[in-house]
DNA sequence: CTGTTACATGTGTCTTTTACATGTAGGTAG
DNA sequence: CTACCTACATGTAAAAGACACATGTAACAG
């Protein structure tokens, strides 16, 4: 442990990319660098590691979470656009649940850090 | 990464034990044994690891955050009682504000998850 | 035609954080 | 004594995140 407090205290929820991910392709189709640049106003981040994104991409993919097609035809370099599935739009269900759960927490907190 | 259909979502914000055990230590010196049970009723959890537990107290203790002295005369095993400093009391007010921008992130994404 | 910048997708690897298991030891009840 | 509870502590491995770098397309400037 690299003592407590001493760098972060970003209160930062674990693997929230992953919700907002599912959450952004379920309004459209997309391919992985707008969804780099689209990341950062959901998640507060002001930059979201590239590499950490396409990994976690391809795990939706292995779990069938998305689908991806290489996007060909249009200038550039070749695009993989992602589309969620059914079962992408039930997790993203569970973890609007979760978060919900979260938020509960917090302001459990906050009442009780206020409160005094 | 476990597998997804069956992934935690439990979406915990990270080291959140850590600010719950300065507000419980706000309220009054405790000892590490009492604070684990009496984690579990803001964290949400069901259970919190005491290992980690202890190591965050001391990691806090030598960060200044918190001071400790050990408890004898009562009946049972010596506890060591943690009291919060004033550095200490300073990083929970950081905690506060940190956990307020987090809950703010999650109303947006609740927001436009059922915007539609 | 060379260099620079922007777009686009990845891999390698280290550190931090969390989870699970185990160890030590005093006190208490049968 | 031995089984159990309290109380504190360490060992270790997996998960999650951070940081660095590799590959290739295409546009545009000089």
């Amino acid at each position: 442990m690299v003592r407590p407090g001493h760098w972060g205290v970003r209160a930062r929820v674990e693997r929230f990319s992953e919700p907002v991910l599912l959450l952004l392709l379920r309004e459209r189709p997309t391919h992985g660098y707008e969804l780099l640049e689209a990341l950062p106003s959901l998640t507060g981040e002001t930059r979201v590691d590239m590499g950490n994104l396409y990994r976690v991409l391809r795990g939706l993919e292995e779990d069938g979470l998305v689908t991806s097609r290489w996007e060909a035809g249009e200038p550039g370099p070749a695009k993989r656009t992602y589309e969620l599935t059914v079962e992408g739009r039930r997790l993203l269900d569970e973890w609007a649940g979760a978060l919900q759960g979260s938020r509960e927490r917090i302001d459990t907190f906050l009442d009780r850090y206020e409160g005094r």
